[in-house]
DNA sequence: CATATTTCAGTAAGACTGAAATTA
DNA sequence: CTAATTTCAGTCGTACTGAAATAT
């Protein structure tokens, strides 16, 4: 069974999962809370909908993290004028020093989660998965 | 956010835990009923305390995992004489023909998820894992 | 006594579905 | 009318915690 790919992909994901978790519990964050405020701030602000599309979040779940984040502050929706079904969600600035804090916790985690392969072989690693996921995102 | 790792490997995993449910769903088996089969077939009867060692499933939720399988007659739980705390777990015969169903389908899988790369890059990525979960599984 | 095993009850984050209400 | 958007109400498999009961 530890040959079988999609068994160590697995395992390692909830390794890879379970780091984020506990470096997120001291602050109060959740994984959705930091693939949103970073999509924010690298990409702009964007309706909901095009918020699910860039994270891979399900719209009904981007809802509940949104609702999280207004709560705290950390984003805005308001209502877009152009196209009034359409909520304009945008990162506050204490959102920014958020994802900033949150940003450098993360970098922390892919040190521990990586720890045993060399730098060469981190870029590779990568690139792969890069490649994995690419696919199965187009072929669907 | 598609160059962290930690991100990639999630979606990565994700995608794979697609395939495998998918492939699954048509003869009504989940995932942990393959790891234990498939341990039960290659390494032998077990309690179920090693059994979860084997597998990296929680005891609590081997449990269940158990009685669905034992419910399908695919395992027998009987009484180990020489420590009565425990659960002596075997395969049975119709266990082991459910098993070698899974293991196909489980093989077409593989390919489905490792579509674009070569063989040469699957070895490596598969070593790669392999290298990442067995040092996390150690260091905890 | 402490430790190991099985079991049950529950939580949590993520992925996913379906449907309602509003607007384009 | 069809299509897009937001929201709510759920399910599901997996990972994980805590505690009880029993036996070593």
């Amino acid at each position: 069974m530890d040959h079988l790919p999609s068994w160590l992909l697995t395992q390692a994901a909830a390794h890879a999962h379970r780091l984020v978790t506990e470096g997120f519990a001291g602050v109060g964050a959740k994984g959705y809370h930091y693939r949103l405020l970073s999509s924010l701030v690298a990409d702009g602000p964007a309706s909901q909908a095009a918020l699910g599309r860039r994270t891979g979040i399900y719209l009904s779940d981007l809802v509940g993290a949104l609702n999280d984040l207004e709560t705290a502050g950390f984003v805005q929706r308001s209502p877009d004028p152009a196209d009034r079904r359409r909520n304009v969600v945008a990162v506050t600035a204490a959102g920014r020093e958020r994802a900033g804090e949150l940003t450098v916790r993360v970098e922390a985690i892919q040190d521990d989660l990586l720890a045993p392969l060399s730098d060469e072989e981190r870029a590779r690693f990568a690139g792969l998965l890069r490649r994995l996921v690419e696919h199965h995102s187009r072929t669907r």
